[in-house]
DNA sequence: TGTTCAATGTCGCAA
DNA sequence: TTGCGACGTTGAACA
């Protein structure tokens, strides 16, 4: 990886045009070829970028542009489209070169699933006499968490997650609106289950007859002691 | 913004949970106080990250962290969820600071809204005897860039993209469909309009008996002289 | 300030 | 390869 901090202005074609006055900046070049231009601020998002697969050359500035203080110009071009990044260094104030290598990546903890799992098999913490008709129960607008059979015959359906927001109350009552013309599942309540459930969430659940169920992870997972820490 | 290269091994909790292994990555500190981590490939996404607000806190490692090799720990907490980020360094390779100063910031040239108000004064491009009904013409799943009328009477329905990709072709479809119902309008036939119009979107677009038009934007732009360059 | 919607979205999975 | 949906989405426009 190539680290480059200049003053530099830089030019962008592809899907729209875009350009960049000169400032100073951060310049990534990574081993792929790719270029990244990082202003300090922002999210992670660069000014500006190429991404791979990409060829740069590098190429001595015109007359004109050495007259107005361009040291080396940088021609980026996609290789499957015609995406053009042109950037013109100015000062230089760093430069260097490493070698990272390969990268392991990044290990996500499926902990939504998981919990999912967790409470499939768990179903008596919705309470006494509930038994589990299926997981990711197929719907017109998607599957639904659990559906779970109460000790009156009714259905309830689950939404689990990791962190309950209002967004997934939104989900859930979706799905009951859908769940509750089947005569055959009728009647219908919902659970809204999740290691956290944010206030807001609670009490638009509440409102709308949404039962809410905070999940303890460890203590789940303890039950299960077949199921370990990932990291 | 200080930049670092180093070996690191991360951990991230907030959303989801996720680890990074130990590997050399480089390391971003932006002026906000946000964090990324980088390896030497992939898109412009980090691997790992924390957005800003948030704070970083640099301490020493325990002594079982400094017996694995750990020089310095990074704890970097946002300021407005509990999402958090810490990453152990272990061998560093490279760190330097560098006041970069405020960027000016992207200009995005608005092309595709330039070529859509060009055509709309320009509509004789479509063939002699055509009339604008109007731009942004709404209806139930989005408005159509331009309405016209043809000498003959039937209307006209026009997409107007800087490049002519399938999915162009399929939103103006979707139009066209709406469109055909209404009528007021019928007969409606379908122009797509663009810069650079793709192979498979020609096809796809004669195939469905859409018209294309593919734009000189200079051509267009010297006609109305008003107008001039961005940058 | 909160909400909605586009994005040079990016990324991962399944058909 | 391509289509589809989720994302620690990010970012801007708008109420």
């Amino acid at each position: 990886m190539q680290i480059v901090v200049a003053q530099c202005a830089a030019w962008y074609t592809g899907r729209l045009a875009a350009h960049l006055p000169r400032a100073t900046r951060l310049l990534l070049v990574k081993a792929d070829g790719s270029v990244l231009l990082h202003a300090d601020g922002g999210s992670y998002k660069p000014l500006n970028w190429m991404s791979p697969p990409c060829t740069r050359a590098i190429t001595d500035p015109s007359d004109e542009q050495r007259a107005a203080g361009v040291s080396e110009v940088w021609t980026v071009a996609h290789s499957k489209s015609d995406d053009r990044l042109v950037v013109e260094l100015y000062e230089v104030f760093h430069s260097s070169s490493h070698d990272l290598g390969q990268d392991p990546g990044l290990v996500k903890d499926g902990v939504e699933a998981h919990l999912q799992t967790l409470l499939a098999e768990q179903v008596d913490l919705l309470g006494p006499g509930h038994t589990l008709v299926r997981r990711e129960y197929p719907t017109a607008i998607g599957p639904v968490d659990l559906l779970v059979r109460d000790p009156s015959g009714g259905t309830v359906a689950v939404e689990v997650k990791r962190r309950g927001d209002i967004d997934g109350v939104e989900q859930l009552t979706r799905y009951l609106d859908l769940l509750a013309r089947d005569p055959h599942l009728s009647p219908v309540r919902g659970v809204f289950a999740a290691q956290q459930i944010r206030p807001q969430a609670r009490v638009l659940a509440v409102d709308r007859g949404i039962g809410c169920l905070v999940l303890d992870y460890d203590a789940m997972r303890g039950v299960d002691d077949s199921s370990s820490r990932l990291f």
